[in-house]
Parts: structure tokens; sequence; C-alpha cells
DNA sequence: CTTTTCCGCTAACGACCGTTAGTTTTATAT
DNA sequence: ATATAAAACTAACGGTCGTTAGCGGAAAAG
């Protein structure tokens, strides 16, 4: 009987979470089955119902520990006095960051979050829609102040959010390049491509 | 006992993949069930099995059908004789294109190749990377030239590919530009960015 | 040391999965 | 009109799924 592992910052429930969004990541949440995850934890499949509700609220941890995160950045970004293409070019430096570091629960929420179910899938897609509003609204601005080339600001947003999601190549890959010069290759692409 | 209505250009098979192509797009892979897809096919799910040998050919006929698109149309582009800067504009013009018009079929062999089985699996992630290689070496070839930027070649070529799987999100979006519009400012602003 | 709480276990449930066997109906060819 | 082939049907298989009930041992609290 050999209990779950924990240290003082992570809770059983952390445990879980945590390697769920790695076998989500790697197969798919409706490929992942809470036999393989409780077998990933050292457990059996039904000492996980000690810790978590359902399989479901797993995924909605995840989701929402990263939408949260994303918000929360997007609300400081705003009030930040800087012009608007630094706060793109910032917008997407964290996007990349997240993705480098918190790439497994970045990605499962990415890919992972259709199969939420409401009121949560509702509420997640609500998030994701206002997220990308804000963000083209500060493309727009710069669009205005004459830094950024008059392009269709929600197809930027689009491009950017998506091409970070290839990172998740970059990770699998064997031939790396670095973090850092993965980072600054997209921002002079993608930054490059937008400013006027 | 109500037939598949076929036309003469496309099989009860056609109609069946095309149709589970709209359903994996929709709700992933493994969320779409046979008795479901013979329900949009407007049949039992017994049925389906006179014409398809299981779920997991639906799923390889789909993901090579749009492999072997992809692949014919490099090696037309690597023999025409132009610059390295616009080979890469036509490549990710034809992207766009088939994103556009091809799209259930497109999504689904980019996000539930994972779930191919071997040989199929191997084979697929074997073309992928080819095709990714031979992208790059354009990429390359144009650095080399002095009429694109020196970056990392992989990297832009996964910030193409992915930006471009973003157009799922214009696809399922209300206020939409036109579709050519759409793809003048994914140019723009990508090919912009690469170059010099 | 005793009590209580936590957390693991085994066993099993009903639902759904992909798929097969065998039969009947429909369309096609003679 | 009849024979053949194509494609639908019903029924059911073994397997896996997420989850629950109930029980026993280990850790924490007194």
């Amino acid at each position: 009987m050999a209990r779950i592992k924990v240290d003082e910052h992570s809770s059983r429930k952390d445990i879980i979470v945590s390697k769920a969004a790695s076998l989500f990541r790697e197969k798919g949440y409706k490929a992942t089955s809470m036999r393989e995850l409780a077998d990933a934890v050292g457990v059996e499949a039904a000492s996980l119902y000690n810790h978590i509700h359902s399989k479901t609220e797993i995924l909605h941890v995840i989701c929402f520990n990263v939408a949260n995160r994303f918000m929360s950045h997007m609300e400081s970004i705003e009030l930040e006095n800087v012009s608007a293409i630094v706060k793109v070019e910032k917008l997407l430096r964290f996007h990349i960051k997240e993705m480098l570091h918190q790439y497994e629960e970045v990605y499962v929420s990415d890919r992972e979050w259709k199969h939420l179910t409401d009121p949560y899938l509702s509420n997640f897609q609500n998030q994701r829609r206002t997220y990308r509003k804000r963000f083209a609204a500060i493309i727009e601005k710069g669009i205005a102040a004459g830094e950024i080339k008059s392009i269709d600001a929600p197809t930027a947003v689009l491009i950017m959010l998506h091409a970070v999601s290839g990172i998740e190549s970059w990770h699998r890959s064997t031939a790396k390049i670095s973090g850092k010069e993965l980072e600054e290759n997209m921002v002079t692409i993608m930054v490059d491509g937008l400013r006027k």
C-alpha cells in the first residue's frame, strides 16, 4: 500500500493533475484511461477518487489554471505604459515561455478543452474569446498609432497563438536549438512581420 | 432500408470517410463512435463494415490523402525555377488554400494522426518529417542567397505550418473576413517576417 | 496508547466501445 | 423473370470505460 508521495508544496491532487497533464498531452484526453493515470501515479484507479471527483474535473483544473495565468498576465500588460508593438512582443514572449516551461499543461489546455463539459466549456470558450479580443485590441491600437502594418488584427492574433503552439514539435524534436534561440527566432519573424 | 446515396464521382466508402472527417474534426477521433458515424451516414453501425475494414482504416485514408497531396505539391514546387522566397510563398499559399477548402480532412490529418497504428503511424511520421526537412531546405537556400533573414529554418517552418492550422478558428468564427483576405493577411505577415 | 481521519485496496456496476456472424432486402445482370 | 451480387439489417460478442461501495491499514491528533 504505497501512498502517493507528497512534498510540502504540492498536494496529492496536484500530483495527480500533473501526471494527468503529461498523459493527456501524450495520448489525448479521451485516449487516456483512469487506470493508466493510476498506474502513472502508482496507485489503483479507484484510489484516485479520494482526491478528485471525476476525470473531467482534472481537465478543467488544467484548463483554468492555464487560462487564469494568461488572463492575469494580459491584465498586467494592458496597464503598462509602453507602445502597442512592445506590448505585442511581451505577450508573444510570455506565450513562448509558458509553452517552453509549462509545456504539458498549456498544450493540453490548448488542444483538449473541447472535452470540457458545460458549464465549464462555455466558461472556457468565453475566456478564450475575451482574451483574443483584448489581444486584437492592442494590435488595433498599434495600427492606429502607425507602429503596425494595417492588417486584420484577429488574423494576426490567430497566427501568433497558433505558431506558438508549434513549440510542441520543438519539444519532441531531437536536434533542438536552445529555448532562448527559439524565442528570439519566433519573435524576429513574427514581430518583424507586423512592424510597419 | 435506406441505402447510402452515391453519385458517380464518389463511392459509398468516400461518403463514409468524408462524414467521418467531419465528425473527427468536430469531436476528435477517439470521441467519435462508429455508431455516431453510422447515424450521420444514415445507416446501422454494422453496415459500415461492408465498406471499410476498421475505424483506423478511415483515419489512415484521411491522413494519407492529405499527406500525399502535400507531398506531390512539394515535388512540383521544388522543380520550379523561381527564387526561394517565392517558393516559400507558394507553399504557404497552398497550405492556406488547402486549409480553407479541404478543412475537415486537413485538420483531422494534422490533429489526429497520433491515433494511427503502426505501420501507418511510422510511415506518416516519416513523411511528415521529410516534408518539413524539404521545406526547411528551401528556406536555407533563401538564406544562402540573401533573400531571407538569417533565422533558424526549422523554426520558420514550424511557425508557418502551425499558423496555418489556426485557420480552424477562422472557420468557427462568426465575423469572418473573406478567405482571400485571410490568405493575403497571413502571407503579408509571415513572408514579410522572413524577408531580409 | 487510543481515537479519528485519511487514503489505499478489491470487487463490481452499468454503459458503451469496435467488431463479427448470420440473415434479409435491394439492385444489377442475364 | 430469375439468379447473383451488393448492401442493408438484427443480435450479440468480449473488452474497456468511468465510477461507486465497502473494507482495512497507516498516519495524525488527542
